[in-house]
DNA sequence: TGTACATCAGTGAACGCGCGTTCACTGATGTAC
DNA sequence: TGTACATCAGTGAACGCGCGTTCACTGATGTAC
């Protein structure tokens, strides 16, 4: 190894600890209140030295998110494959389960991405891709069934009005199933949502169990054969 | 009237100017940014002053949060008054888009009470009975309708043993329709914040109809009957 | 109705805190010849 | 291999800011006799 790769992977390794550090106290304090100088206290460097790594505050926070879409996306790749290729509904199911598990592990995390937005903090083009890896994980699960003839595609209705015209032919969806698909989705983030922010918590009392029946009723919304 | 009352009546009005105040504020800055200094200045008064009104951040940003459900409720129950009482489709309809027209009218107070928790704020007692409404709401339209034999319930299922013991007695709906409804409260939950966090702006194009879909979906999954 | 006293609203200064970011700087590490 | 120079990491002080909350205070408003 060259003296400069050296002073890089040193340099990427406290990269590396500091986004860790900085997830850390998200996880115990929220977005808003996540700071430079808490961070580079607790690495015991100077707060400036932090902005050798991070131009400032607002680029920490975007690296955080991408981590996060990715982990996220990653968890739900990783249930999916734990199922047979050919069980749609298992492999629904295991996508749904590793989402809820991830979000129920990182709250603070999945609300960084998916709860309300941080004030002035504007998302930049870099967390367009990752965000959509979960969705895309879900709708290669309908176009295999559709593909494989185990999905009927629903009659079309007027619901497919709504969208933004030429979406459908992006997502390789019928018009009126992506229109679906967007609802199950926002569903599925509702019912995570709703158990991590306390709102069910008079209400359920077994959320695993109560999630997979909501996993379940989505996987039928969608058209997913009930077993193999 | 007394000079006692005047004093009392002076009071009032001023405690709601500070939480209109604040409610501004929130509304443009969120509820971590907001701010009892810049209530007060915008009040042309010392900071000082609003511990007069409240006793502390937290006690202001209570009142904001009772104030927004209620608020709430109000649009939902108005929304459901008018429609014809026993045409329940017209009620349910009338519910779903009061309540989506209010949180995009309200963005911020939405996100109050619906977003990711306020970091290091506890919602007290008192903002439980307020929070409920527009569940109520709901529900009554669906026991109106098992009332009137307008819904068949749907058939037991094992559904109903993730929830707290007791729940669906309370509620008035048999078990498994309970927790249906807690699935559709939280897809409409989801639905809404999909749109105002702006996870659907590359997706959806006509918001309120799309919105339509997904609440006479929901009034679907209910088992409320399609037209009268 | 008039007076003495108590209550209340509001002030302004202060405390102590933490934040993001900048800047001139010191050493150490790497590079070119 | 050795030396002169350039690059980089990290420091520590500072700027300017805004925050929640407290406190002793001044007047005005209300109350009791």
């Amino acid at each position: 190894m060259t003296a400069a790769g050296t002073r890089a992977r040193v340099r990427a390794e406290l990269t590396r600890e500091i986004a860790e550090v900085a997830r850390r106290h998200l996880a115990s304090a929220g977005a808003a209140a996540l700071s430079l100088r808490a961070v580079a206290r607790e690495l015991g460097m100077a707060s400036s030295a932090v902005y050798r790594y991070f131009p400032s505050r607002d680029d920490l926070l975007t690296a955080l998110i991408v981590d996060a879409y990715d982990a996220l996306g990653d968890a739900a790749e990783h249930g999916e494959r734990a199922a047979p290729p050919d069980d749609l509904r298992a492999r629904w199911m295991g996508v749904c389960r590793a989402v809820r598990e991830w979000a129920v592990a990182h709250p603070h995390e999945y609300a960084l991405v998916y709860g309300s937005p941080v004030p002035g903090y504007a998302a930049p083009e870099a967390t367009i891709a990752p965000a959509a890896r979960v969705g895309l994980v879900l709708i290669r699960i309908v176009t295999d069934g559709l593909a494989s003839g185990a999905i009927t595609p629903p009659p079309e209705t007027a619901a497919a009005d709504t969208l933004v015209p030429g979406l459908a032919e992006n997502v390789g969806l019928p018009p009126t199933l992506t229109a679906t698909a967007i609802f199950i989705w926002s569903s599925l983030y509702g019912a995570i949502s709703w158990e991590l922010f306390g709102q069910t918590n008079n209400a359920v009392e077994d959320h695993a169990g109560y999630f997979d029946v909501v996993a379940h009723r989505l996987a039928d919304t969608a058209g997913l054969p009930s077993a193999t």
